[in-house]
DNA sequence: TGGTTCAATTGGTTCAGATTGGTTCGTCAA
DNA sequence: TTGACGAACCAATCTGAACCAATTGAACCA
């Protein structure tokens, strides 16, 4: 069942994540006609039919008689959703790109019910030693902080970080090397940020997250 | 029959939420007549309907025969209270925090093909010199740097700019800016970029890049 | 001044023709 | 025989244009 049958289903595919990858594919809009792929594809049209359905039964697109062919949400879900390879690596190369600038952000814009949910998260992690528990909570304070840059795209990337640290190997890598100690280490670090957003110091925000995650880096990876 | 929203109508809610926020449109100012938004929108009359029918349904404009469509109360409540969409102002913002960064990490670990694909896209957007084909080489072109970096996760977080980027309000905002002579002179910011990627200097491509987007950010918001 | 008329404008409606996904069927190669 | 291919056809939907009815406002006149 490897044969080469797959071509037009997979020349579907390509064709639907390079559209919503540049952009010019999105939920909702309207895909080609069974017609217009047919010329693209060089393909017979009951191939194109098959290639459809099974995009369709994988909920891929929607097709409506008369109205035409549209991708649908999980399309790009699909597409933006962390890849299943990535690695620890990449995944702190990106906080610490991503992070540090956030915190800087929300130290400028952050307003009091920001401050009082970040505050609340940085209590919950206080209180539970657990891995799981602290695991959770600091999970929560990271978003807390990012939610209080009142930047929704800021929000959404890191939402596919946050996705990416979901993986199973990010979660055994972590559950290895956490200990009650290093747990109250970032408790430390998580106070002195939230020190600095309390004071309005993008600087020092800045700073103090990127300390963190180089402490988390370096006790995930090993130091370099 | 959840179909998603149709190109027109999620038009004309950008075309109500900008005219709401420059203050060109208030309670009770009245729309475009259907007519001319069909040549304002290049969109078939039944579609601009159905999209009115919808904003109507939503209390949003209410319509009289004889004498127009006109904006309710309703339109700037939700304009105000909704949760701001994803605006060009935090898009730029997200660029400008990312891609220096990311042009740094691809000067670093780029591999000659990674180079030969961006050389391709400057190239192209050499050639193209209308709004559609710049625009589509110019996302090509910082998503083949962004792919040079071998981050996936990089590369899935700068899709999820894409796709804001492929939104209503970027395209007329852009396409309303977008002259020759700009896009002329951001292909020489591109190729300045280029050549920081070709010469293996982070530092250089970092800060090409940031003042390619500074450029952009400048003329898409105007100056700070 | 006050009233009437009438053409232009505007949202609402209808309908024939084009478009589009779905289906059937004859042909042909493996 | 089996399966794919292509063409014709079907039904749902969209499109564009003409037409309808409500409203407006300017022109006109007593």
């Amino acid at each position: 069942m490897v044969c080469r049958m797959q071509t037009v289903e997979q020349a579907l595919r390509t064709l639907v994540t390079e559209g919503t990858q540049d952009g010019s594919l999105r939920p909702g809009s309207k895909l080609p006609t069974e017609r217009a792929l047919v010329a693209q594809l060089a393909a017979p049209r009951s191939a194109v039919r098959r290639a459809l359905e099974v995009l369709e039964r994988d909920g891929v697109v929607i097709r409506h008689v008369g109205r035409g062919t549209f991708l649908t949400d999980v399309a790009v879900a699909q597409v933006d959703g962390a890849p299943a390879d990535t690695s620890p690596a990449e995944i702190m190369q990106v906080r610490l790109l991503l992070e540090p600038q956030v915190a800087a952000q929300a130290a400028r814009v952050a307003t009091q019910a920001d401050l009082d949910r970040v505050v609340e998260c940085l209590a919950g992690g206080a209180v539970s030693d657990d891995f799981e528990g602290f695991e959770s909570w600091d999970a929560k304070l990271h978003r807390a902080i990012a939610k209080a840059t009142h930047n929704g795209l800021l929000m959404n990337m890191f939402d596919v970080v946050n996705t990416a640290r979901a993986l199973p190997v990010w979660g055994s890598l972590k559950r290895r090397v956490s200990t009650p100690e290093r747990r109250r280490c970032y408790h430390d670090e998580h106070t002195a940020i939230v020190d600095a957003l309390r004071d309005r110091d993008p600087d020092g925000a800045a700073y103090a997250m990127r300390h963190h995650l180089e402490h988390v880096s370096d006790n995930l990876l090993g130091r370099h």
